[in-house]
DNA sequence: TTGATTTTAAGAATTATTCTAAATTAGATG
DNA sequence: CATCTAATTTAGAATAATTCTTAAAATCAA
């Protein structure tokens, strides 16, 4: 069966398509499920995985084409991890990552604005980003960390 | 003919793969000096086909293996963007990399020890970072942009 | 010089991602 | 509702980046 949306994720979803121009459809409705359904930052062959369960017939070209029409409409963020597969993430909020070389899991880091704009301050005159990504790589010290993926 | 490096260099080079029980070689030193000699963040492919003029018995994968080694002694940085092949950075100065979507061409923006501290500090206790990525994308206004690739 | 170890070359293999072509679906229009 | 058009999906082939494998070559130490 079917995963769920709720009433409010599917209209910011519908919404979201709609401004882009494109359609909704079970398959991209289902992908953004899974998305919301387990915040772990899944790569796009975990998202088929995870689909597959409910969905039998769905092709991994449509999940990596899902996820691409996902980011286009602004409603998930790529992150990407040095020669490793690109991993999606539903936190829009201006945040960072922190990359964890033991688990290999990534974690949202919440960056005040501040930081952002001292960041962007940095910039030679010209330079108009359109994005920031940051990326720490490192480990955690205890055993007991947060589990914010 | 090989490429040749300074002293300075050479000993640079000589002392870090020592540093790390690695030896030097012909490869490793004319892949490193492909890196020294232009600085606009080639792919290993770039480096490849530049030196394949200077030295035509070379394979790919030993370039790639000269350069996950000189990335492992410290001397070159790996720049990823997302769904791009890597790329080689011989800056290693904490600085932040500004990808121009117009030109695909990455410029090195130098960050202020501040900017990174305060960028530490969003931490929580126990994630110790190894190192921090910080990449802008966006695109570069006038056509003079400044070629500090 | 010999032996042990490291490195390289070449091509095969793998992995992530994109492309292609045909079939399906959704919406719009008569 | 039937039909047309455009968008989407599927499945598998294709591509591109990177890694692996194996044998040969180079290096170093004894």
């Amino acid at each position: 069966m079917d995963l769920q949306l709720t009433k409010l994720s599917k209209r910011r979803l519908d919404q979201a398509l709609e401004r882009c121009g494109h359609k909704n459809t079970r398959q991209r409705e289902q992908v953004f499920s899974v998305l919301i359904a387990e915040r772990d930052h899944p790569t796009a062959d975990d998202v088929y995985r995870r689909l597959k369960e409910k969905m039998p017939v769905i092709s991994l070209a449509t999940v990596y084409n899902c996820l691409d029409v996902l980011v286009a409409c602004g409603l998930v963020q790529q992150v990407n991890i040095e020669r490793a597969p690109t991993r999606y993430c539903l936190n829009l909020a201006q945040h960072a990552h922190f990359y964890c070389e033991t688990s290999k899991r990534v974690y949202d880091i919440e960056l005040p604005p501040s930081v952002t704009e001292s960041l962007k301050e940095v910039l030679p005159k010209h330079f108009e980003p359109e994005s920031i990504e940051i990326l720490f790589r490192g480990e955690i010290q205890t055993s007991l960390a947060r589990d914010n993926r």
